[in-house]
DNA sequence: ACCTGAACACCGTTCAAGT
DNA sequence: ACCTGAACACCGTTCAAGT
């Protein structure tokens, strides 16, 4: 004598009350900082909803949306300061670091917002604090236009790297650096005499290099009077 | 009376000549080339070299490994070009341009070297040729190294970029154009003002510009003699 | 040693069946 | 309208069976 056959019908119990697109996206953030990128798949993000992967359809077109929707969120988070001329240069500096802080509070979704056009009203309202920093300083308006484009890619490229050296971060650098200092000097002689230069300075200092380098070319450029 | 069963044995057909690393990465490349970094999955390669996908982990630990070892590959063909003290900056802008070309050629690569570490001898030959560049022009040596960080986040970005607009460079411009021109004035005054800007010159000049401007702060640095 | 192809444990997405 | 879960067409990787 058997168990009786179940599966006839397409349901086990009763449905649930409807989710939203707030709830996808929380779930999904949730998984993303707790496991990384790769566990955030429709099958997992519905299994902690409790429900099939068939559900999320309703409330996001597919999962590259859901990607999209979580970096807004994120960018959202953003805090954003009035520019003020007197210190607008801390004051870039400080929002730059935010953006990085918060790519790097959620691993992934630095590549995740490099891919995605930059058409979405959390990222119009950073850009837009981003140009007043920049006019706050007398940057003309093609130079801060081009400008931003280069520090979007300082915060992407920083973030993505902080997201492969997670583990241990010093740890990696000393890779890197018995790496450099392993090659045969005669065809590296510049990386073999530099191995100390190459691998210095903390993520943050390097990243803080980066935009105070470009900050001097952009303002050394305004100065000039230069044609573009 | 029925067909005999086949499936008896693992196999159906005589075993093929040795494959090898190059054979695999040659056909990974070529994949890429033609259908982009997601049709390369390993039974889409295996395919490609008429065998099964197991046969592709005997030269290859899988598919990261894989794309590792196309990047090195790719990276190996950028010509390099001895320092010369008298046109070092050209040379460097040829040189970023051409890192920047070989990738783009190879859509989806960029993304994949963005998250490899910067250890293998084709990466390390780049960089060794640009802190040659840089030292040709005088530049410091710890500005150097970190000059070249930022070199690469603007090489890698841009690729990445060009990725994502590949059907239609002047479409996906007007496009942001669209966007921007009708975002509310009252809250993104700055963006809507400068609509023009924003999406002004192509990629190429966007990165000529880049790359002056950083080179621009990092002489300027040199110059003053800052402790950094 | 290395090719072969089935098998395992996953994916994203679609869709008929329910409520 | 939206939940449900099976089904479809894929993945990467492993492995026993062959040569």
């Amino acid at each position: 004598m058997t168990v009786p056959a179940r599966r006839r019908s397409t349901r086990d119990r009763p449905a649930k009350a409807p989710l939203s697109e707030q709830a996808v996206v929380d779930a999904a953030l949730a998984i993303l900082k707790s496991e990384g990128l790769e566990a955030v798949t429709m099958r997992r993000v519905a299994t902690a909803l409790d429900t099939g992967p068939g559900s999320l359809y309703v409330y996001v077109s597919g999962r590259d949306e859901l990607l999209q929707a979580m970096q807004e969120r994120v960018t959202a988070t953003i805090e954003l300061e009035k520019p003020n001329p007197k210190r607008w240069r801390a004051q870039l500096h400080a929002l730059l670091g935010r953006m990085l802080d918060a790519l790097i509070a959620h691993p992934g979704l630095a590549s995740v917002s490099m891919a995605d056009p930059p058409t979405s009203a959390a990222t119009s309202a950073a850009l837009e604090n981003l140009l007043g920093l920049l006019f706050a300083g007398g940057v003309a308006p093609q130079d801060a236009a081009w400008a931003a484009d280069i520090f979007a890619a300082l915060v992407t490229f920083n973030a993505i790297e902080a997201d492969t050296r997670r583990v241990d971060i010093t740890e990696h650098a000393e890779e890197i650096a018995r790496y450099f200092a392993a090659l045969p000097p005669e065809r590296y002689p510049l990386i073999t005499a530099n191995v100390g230069a190459l691998v210095a300075g903390d993520p943050r200092r390097r990243f803080r290099f980066a935009v105070d380098v470009v900050l001097d070319g952009i303002l050394a450029r305004s100065k000039d009077g230069r044609p573009d």
